[in-house]
DNA sequence: GCTTGACTTAAAGGGCACTTGAGATCCTAC
DNA sequence: GTAGGATCTCAAGTGCCCTTTAAGTCAAGC
């Protein structure tokens, strides 16, 4: 006795949340707006799946990485919140995952290495930084920046003078 | 005739909005909070220093990689808005922007080892990932998970199921 | 001189991701 | 059976990062 858990045990949302690390307000926000799902007691309680507990700290994972919550909710695709999800739900998930920080990191990648070309030439230039060709997966942010080959266009007739742009 | 900007000519704040892609709202609003600086004119309009391009576009940047505009100022540190900086101002701005993206790539590179471990054993098990230990750099982010070693440590008495967790 | 478009301010509004508060209800322990 | 903490709903508030609006000013072309 004082088994823990059953497997089959449901939680409360203040066990979820030590658990998990997250407020109970926001875990009944993630609820709102369709990030986990819930069961209720007879007295409408939450009762959260012990498989809500994996949906909710990769929630937190993408916070970490300033995921928007609409983003969480396309990674977790077709992972199924009524019923425990098989290993191949989780599987494909995984790989949604995978992609979404593959894109990001390569975009911090093509970041870090024109930072170096610019620490090499010490100007930080605009002119040839990738910085300027948002084209790549994290511009989704939004309003980002687009058109700034704008400044290498019209630069682009005066290249003779090193401090251009300084 | 028709050079497009001496290098010392200032900018309105539409040809700043136009080249930077960024709103000449967002423009004000990162002058209000210290993120750039302008000169005025006689008629009080705002004049921007051509090397106001370049923070402008870093600021385009940070966006994209959802850094919060603090952080932003931060990174900035003492590179100066008053005068053209110097070499050295971009040069220890740039080392500093590296810092940045090297602890983010880090961060997102760890949750990538461990989605691979999990897509190979196919449970993205919360047992063993590291997602479960947010002691990285992008813990900033704020009231992010914290404590959720707790899963691993109620888990650990009844390691026999697999589908524990589940 | 006048029009037109770009610009000014201040204040309000909006989306996201929550938190806080009030007041009611549930559940567990004694 | 009742005290206490945990939980409920709903509304409002918060912080960030802006955008929109209103009402007025500036600058350039005709």
């Amino acid at each position: 006795m004082n088994a823990p858990h059953e497997p089959d045990e449901l939680l409360t949302i203040g066990e979820m949340s030590r658990r998990t690390g997250v407020a109970a307000s926001a875990l009944r926000y993630y609820e709102d707006i369709g990030l986990i799902a819930t069961v209720r007691t007879s007295g409408n309680q939450r009762r959260y799946a012990r498989h809500m507990l994996r949906r909710v700290s990769l929630i937190s994972v993408a916070k970490r990485l300033a995921m928007p919550l609409s983003d969480v909710h396309d990674a977790f695709g077709e992972v199924p919140m009524d019923r425990t999800p098989s290993h191949g739900d989780w599987q494909k998930a995984s790989r949604r995952w995978k992609r979404q920080l593959e894109d990001r990191r390569r975009g911090i990648e093509r970041l870090e290495h024109e930072l170096t070309g610019c620490i090499g030439c010490g100007c930080l230039s605009l002119k040839a930084c990738a910085l300027l060709n948002p084209d790549d997966a994290l511009a989704a942010t939004g309003a980002g920046a687009r058109r700034l080959e704008d400044i290498a266009g019209s630069d682009s007739g005066r290249e003779g003078s090193a401090r251009d742009e300084l």
